[in-house]
DNA sequence: ATAATAAAAGACAAAAATATCTTTTATTTC
DNA sequence: GAAATAAAAGATATTTTTGTCTTTTATTAT
């Protein structure tokens, strides 16, 4: 569904946002001990986060990441989107150019439905209800990969 | 959502299904051509779903490829997860190793409803299905990439 | 039988995704 | 200002996915 790439970008957010909440920054080191994802691979995936104005870093000394009040609404559409682009959003499923109703593909029809609920999720689901589930006890980002 | 590998399979083997119903069968090349797929890397998907009993082949002229009246009746879940696994199906939206209400990840909440409405699809839906929406014209297998 | 055909098998190649390492730059603390 | 810290940038490595090519085997038609 989501590449790696994804998931562990999905994963640090969630816990920046946790620790932004809390007035604190977060460093790549400790953000992929606790989401157990590898470090320098995770490191890349929060420099373009940054690039792509989804988050904010700071360089030197008590430097890291965090997520301004603005970014914590961000829904997880625009993450997915950043990182793995929008074919799944928008694409067909069959991997066809293009998707319409017009020459639908074999899977169309079936197909639209799901896409519609993934993309009703994605655009409805923020970062901060996600971290704030964690904060409550209702889910959890430490986990066995 | 799929692979390539994935989406390639299955374009390959409605087309095979429309043809077995026409009790033809149909070769790699023409598969190829049709559905708009790398001749050689759809013969290899060819192949691993005949040695998992999902498709007939014959060897020598007039030979190819076909499904006999019960393998028609293969739902998708069968295609994808021979093709490849059922981590879509039955894992963790998050890539976490195990998925569970006891120990949910973040994503678990909203990802379980997708994920059941994605299995169901594709456990009701059959290559027959597929192949006599294209067979009436309903939808269309020879697309752009 | 022989030749032609088409899938099976296996080796090989290219590209993309995943992962790591090193150097540079910015920032803070002292 | 100097030293320490941590992200940014860029180079490199590995693995997986995607794609191709060659040889072998089975089958059919002549
Ligand atoms: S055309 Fe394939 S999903 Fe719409
Ligand atoms: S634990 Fe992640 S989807 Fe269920």
């Amino acid at each position: 569904m989501f590449s790696k790439a994804c998931t562990y970008g999905i994963r640090a957010l969630i816990l920046i946002t946790q620790r932004s909440n809390e007035g604190e920054k977060i460093g790549a080191k400790e953000i992929a001990e606790v989401t157990a994802t590898p470090e320098p691979f995770t490191a890349k995936i929060l420099q373009q986060l940054s690039r792509q104005g989804i988050i904010q870093s700071v360089k030197g000394p008590r430097g890291g990441f965090y997520l301004d009040d603005e970014q914590q609404n961000t829904p997880l559409y625009t993450v997915v989107a950043a990182i793995d682009g929008d074919q799944l959003m928008t694409g067909c499923g069959l991997g066809f150019l293009e998707c319409s109703d017009e020459k639908p593909c074999p899977m169309h029809a079936k197909f639209k439905s799901i896409r519609a609920s993934i993309n009703k999720m994605l655009q409805s689901t923020t970062l901060k209800d996600l971290s704030n589930d964690v904060e409550g006890g209702l889910s959890f980002l430490s986990l066995k990969n």
